[in-house]
DNA sequence: CACACTAATGGCACTCAGTGCCATCGCGCA
DNA sequence: TGCGCGATGGCACTGAGTGCCATTAGTGTG
């Protein structure tokens, strides 16, 4: 077994991960302490502290491999991508991320609902992804005016869709087409916030549209943007 | 004085937190200990821990006192005023709670940006205003089908817009008309998501709308609006 | 003025998270 | 067998946060 190292690192990372939520599950966050966690995984104390940065981390051990999943899809997204729906492509690798992990996932939810401060690393978790995917809307908008201000409410509202999708699925306990959901809120969002149709810059053409009142907004703002594009 | 005792509590209350603030700025976070600041104060270091739950917390001493103005801007808001337009109201109030501080939210700023732990608080912090706003437009939105998916977009959005103009104004230092810009952008937001414009119900009139290709979108979407409207 | 009552204070001791240091162990390799 | 190296875990230390309790300051009452 020539690779029975990086293996061992694994098993121990996940021993730990699973007794913490084990023990938080039973005892509460606050009445766990390191010791016995680290005892229940059959290492040190000190070697938990080797693995995780601080005794909240113990249950978010994936989240630097989303984010570089987030990141990847905006370092190869092509330039004839629209931002948003690049930004919507990133976050739904987050999504996917999430389902992959089936019953864990809906165990740590529980936790970080019940235990304040795992919701608050939980937020400050989900917060990076916010900020990867507006620092990537605001590159792409370039100096636009107002472009930074676009940037922000979109990338926010794009992350906002996955939370809400996500938390729906998890307190459903991990049931339901959450992709799917996804993909119907992504199209929500890039027809509600796109920039595309606003970027038509040949000057003084007249676009006439014709419109049943009553019609979705989103309908009617897709509708001219068709329309704007050719 | 009669008020005496209430009035000295609020006075060692901000000589913690600038005591805070200015070891926090000259030394760091970490190297400042709970002792230290209390010493500054003229306190005892058990003292400091009956006005503030922790370490961070000493330099975010209101954010109770804003969440409650938002809450009461929620609570005696009529049902007749759209409900984007009630939570850009309520999100207003505690950018103006931000401006009043002056320096001391520039202040609290920079050590946000400098230091990990704080800038976790504070976006732990922030999150609060989140979930008041989607709470507040999912409950009004009643059971609309995606309605508590809009909430969520719409909520978000409206504290993105809030958070991009008081990152602005403190990047700046605190200088610059951030309300007027916070207007603009409230108005930009409620153009954008606001849902009366789909809800006009009478039937299947015809609205014809002339528009100028390179239009921005918002300027489509309100000349829209104010079409199905009458 | 003397006295009592109440809230705030601060000191003390304790638990536990997190860190630096170092001896030891397991394991592949020459 | 001996060597090198990364992982381990024990030990000691700092500092955050908490419970407990005696003391004090400030207020009202006779």
């Amino acid at each position: 077994m020539t690779s029975g190292v990086p293996d061992r690192r694994r098993r121990v990372r996940e021993a730990l991960t699973a007794a913490a939520i084990d023990l938080f599950q039973a005892k509460g966050f606050d009445e766990t302490t390191v010791d016995e966690i680290a005892a229940a995984a059959g290492v040190g104390r000190r070697t938990f502290f080797r693995y995780f940065p601080s005794k909240e981390d113990v249950i978010f051990p994936d989240h630097e491999a989303r984010l570089v999943r987030v990141a990847e899809v905006f370092a190869t997204a092509s330039a004839d991508e629209p931002p948003l729906s690049v930004a919507c492509r990133a976050v739904h690798t987050v999504l996917e991320a999430y389902i992959d992990e089936g019953v864990i996932a809906v165990q740590r939810y529980r936790l970080t609902r019940d235990f304040p401060q795992l919701r608050a690393r939980e937020i400050a978790s989900a917060h990076t992804y916010n900020i990867a995917v507006t620092r990537y809307l605001r590159d792409r908008v370039g100096d636009e005016p107002e472009g930074a201000l676009w940037a922000e409410v979109a990338g926010s509202a794009v992350v906002a869709a996955h939370n809400h999708v996500l938390r729906q699925w998890l307190k459903a306990g991990g049931k339901g087409d959450a992709l799917g959901k996804a993909d119907r809120a992504f199209r929500y969002i890039r027809e509600t916030l796109g920039v595309t149709a606003a970027r038509a810059d040949d000057g003084e053409d007249v676009v006439v549209a014709v419109l049943r009142r009553g019609m979705p907004l989103a309908n009617v703002v897709r509708r001219i943007e068709d329309a704007l594009e050719r």
